[in-house]
RNA sequence: GGCGAGGUAGCUCAGUCGGUAGAGCACACGGCUGAAAACCGUGGUGUCGCCGGUUCGAUUCCGGCCCUCGCCA
């Protein structure tokens, strides 16, 4: 328990020296770190990087992506799942969370702390537990339900749902699309949208975990959105859009956000659009930090280095350590 | 200065042949299990430019004023 605390790392990505993190006694602990976009997620995972022999692990769905970095604000220090997709693969979180369980198993083996940072809520809770996802759709399966709910229509649709998998119509509703289509297309193989336990909002998790989420107010988190979208433009996004528009890009992929905007509005109004966008998926973000299970609440709006030491804190108590051992 | 058009929600606008008003977007809240920076649901948040007149009642009709835009001087 002493190696927990007892060294830093190098500020700057140096070689990480592999030690133990944590004595046979102790049990492994996963911090994961969550709050709205421009919350300052990346400084304090990087100041904690500081502290303890971590790991850094993205749970954001759209950072997966390669060849966007400035739009989709890719963090600088090297982070486990960040750019690991070309713009034409369709992730998922399915995809996603096999790969997240084999680098936390991995950076747990080596003795070191994962540190789970994103602001995807899906992601973060499938980085976190064993969501029991059910299976992707067959080939074509999608594109057939999706015509099917077009010709249909949505009240049919749902109905016809309604006779394959009551309890899946029950929890969507017809309106839906995406829904309604996903769980015929799960009905047909099968399966079933609803899980017999509710894995999402539980506060399960593969292992001991302590999930902080970074609590700043939403006016300060709208002036740096502004902030950080001008810079995007200063930085060249425009130019990194074009380059990416060029090649294929998959219908997930275009989701992410300001592409669109970028793209095809001149340059004033796209920067509007995308800081009102920006500041509306913030919004989503801090709905999802108050129903995540088992947040911890963390003023954020000071410098990261007060947030990580009181993240350490946490921790230390989360493993009963005296707290005298910081030092 | 003259003529014309217009001032209604945060924005763009609709509407009320006189009974204090509603769409889209924005915003707020909620849902969410292989597209999640996605998708869906609920909510109207308002001195209807200002002052006066007519009327039981005016955002609506009438008069005056202010402001914006366009054309002409």
């Amino acid at each position: 328990m002493r190696a927990l605390f007892g060294d830093t790392l190098e500020a700057e990505g140096g070689p990480r020296r592999p030690q133990a993190v944590t004595g046979s006694r102790e049990p492994p602990l996963v911090v994961a770190i969550f709050g709205p976009t421009a919350s300052g997620k990346s400084a304090v995972a990087e100041a904690l990087a500081d502290r303890l022999p971590t790991e850094i692990v993205s749970a954001d769905a759209m950072q997966a992506y390669r060849g966007l970095p400035i739009l989709t604000n890719q963090p600088e220090r090297p982070t486990r799942l960040v750019g690991i997709w070309p713009l034409a693969h369709d992730g998922s979180v399915g995809e996603y969370q096999a790969l997240v369980h084999a680098e936390v198993d991995e950076i747990l083996a080596a003795g070191r702390v994962p540190i789970v940072v994103g602001g995807t809520g899906l992601y973060l809770r499938a980085a976190l537990a064993d969501l029991d996802l059910p299976p992707a759709p067959p080939r074509g399966a999608r594109e057939r339900w999706e015509r099917f709910y077009e010709d249909a229509g949505a009240e049919a649709a749902h109905a016809a749902l309604g006779d394959r998998d009551p309890a899946a119509a029950a929890a969507v509703h017809p309106n839906d699309r995406r829904r309604v289509v996903r769980a015929l297309e799960l009905a047909e193989a099968g399966s079933s949208l609803r899980p017999d336990q509710d894995r999402l909002w539980s506060v399960e998790t593969r292992h001991p975990t302590l999930l902080v989420g970074l609590d700043v107010p939403a006016e300060v988190v709208a002036r740096r959105i502004d902030e950080r979208t001008n810079a995007m433009f200063e930085r060249g996004v425009e130019e990194e859009v074009r380059r990416a528009l060029a090649g294929p890009v998959s219908s997930a992929a275009r989701r992410i956000l300001g592409l669109t905007e970028i793209a095809t509005l001149p340059r004033d109004e796209a920067s509007a659009a995308v800081a009102q966008r920006t500041r509306r998926y913030a919004a989503y973000q801090r709905k999802w930090l108050r129903r995540l299970p088992a947040a911890v609440s963390v003023r954020a709006d000071r410098a990261p280095d007060a947030v990580a030491d009181e993240i350490l804190e946490m921790a230390r108590a989360r493993q009963r350590l005296p707290a005298d051992r910081a030092g």
